[in-house]
RNA sequence: UGCAUCUUGUCUUUAUC
């Protein structure tokens, strides 16, 4: 049965689906964890709706499949329903106070996580690390130093998330002495001394670096293309010299485009995005709001907003509701912008 | 008591101010 599951999970953790499902009808026999890595594999690569519809119909179930749902619900952006789960599932375990951990990273939401912190009767270095982060992610350096400071060992991993943490808050000179003090450096370590030197006006050090990086991925070329958005030329050609794209390409390249005062090529991009085959998300329909609003297309903004609803099922988040506050307020329906805000 | 398969942490994109 084990030499069962490793097959399924491989097929699954890859993303063949079709291919999974077949071999999960094949099977002689199940188990939770055949039933767990199919769950996690629909997680990873489908839908949530399908990733729901499979926790349905799994005739056995534990903990790691609630854990895997939970989250399921805050990769889906999907908040409420993890915090939800969290809190009426029968049992916790670490993974699970993780999970709702990384959830509030996600939100912002420093003061619910403490509380969740503050529950949990261990923690492990996952635990620092995802508040390490959380922190940081927020403006809150000091605190995130301080987790850094505070935990028993400090691994690969939480050196990276501190690393990036000094970065993102404009301390770059911090992130090379830990980027140079590091024994060996993963490809996040290199993404993540990348994104340090673009996002803080050092363009020429971000392409030289790129050019001596050992190793990249899609996210060193979405870090590049993002530090070429202030020219559209620059970031055109490089779009177009890209020899693969995901849906942050095509965001960057959006927003790219938005930056540059071309918003009906950003709109126009989102078709083009999708011929590609590459799914919009949630950032993608912030920027097509954003180029409505700034085109004073109010019905064209609406559009988009009943078919993120409707056509993608996404849940509008607080950010996707400001846009549309911005789109009506700027065109002039005061009215119709108190009704939504109300509402 | 120990070994294999499933769930949690670090990198890229977005609005307002």
């Amino acid at each position: 049965l084990v030499s069962w599951n490793i097959m399924l999970a491989a097929y699954a953790f890859n993303g063949h689906l079709k291919e999974a499902r077949s071999f999960f009808g094949s099977m002689p026999c199940w188990d939770v964890v055949s039933w767990n890595s199919m769950l996690s594999g629909i997680i990873k690569h489908g839908s949530l709706n399908d990733a729901l519809q499979w926790f349905g119909i799994m005739s056995v179930r534990n903990l790691v499949s609630t854990n895997a749902l939970l989250n399921a619900f805050s990769q889906a952006g999907h908040f409420a329903e993890a915090k939800n789960l969290y809190s009426t599932m029968p049992e916790h375990d670490i993974v699970s106070h993780n999970a709702m951990l990384a959830a509030y990273g996600h939100t912002g939401d420093v003061e619910e996580a403490r509380c969740v912190f503050y529950s949990m009767s261990y923690c492990d270095l996952a635990t620092w690390t995802i508040l390490l982060s959380l922190y940081a992610q927020n403006g809150h350096l000091v605190e995130a130093k301080c987790m850094f400071d505070s935990m028993p060992q400090q691994d690969i991993v939480s050196t990276t998330a501190m690393m990036a943490a000094y970065a993102q808050n404009g301390h770059l000179k911090d992130a090379v002495d830990i980027f140079n003090g590091m024994h060996y450096l993963t490809l996040v370590s290199w993404n993540s001394m990348l994104d340090g030197y673009a996002q803080n006006g050092y363009l020429k050090e971000a392409k030289i670096l790129f050019q001596i990086m050992p190793m990249r991925n899609l996210v060193s070329w979405n870090v590049m293309l993002a530090a070429h958005a202030g020219n559209l030329d620059d970031s055109t050609r490089f779009f177009g010299g890209m020899q693969a794209r995901d849906t942050v390409s095509w965001n960057v390249f959006m927003a790219a485009n938005t930056y540059n005062g071309h918003f009906v090529e950003a709109i126009s991009l989102h078709m083009e995005m999708k011929m590609e085959g590459c799914d919009p998300d949630d950032a993608t329909f912030i920027s097509l709001f954003f180029s409505c609003s700034h085109l004073g297309d109010v019905i064209c903004g609406l559009n988009y907003f009943v078919s993120m609803l409707i056509d993608y099922n996404f849940h509008a988040t607080k950010q996707h509701y400001h846009c549309m506050v911005d789109l009506l307020a700027r065109s002039g329906f005061l009215h119709e912008t108190c009704t939504m805000i109300e509402e």
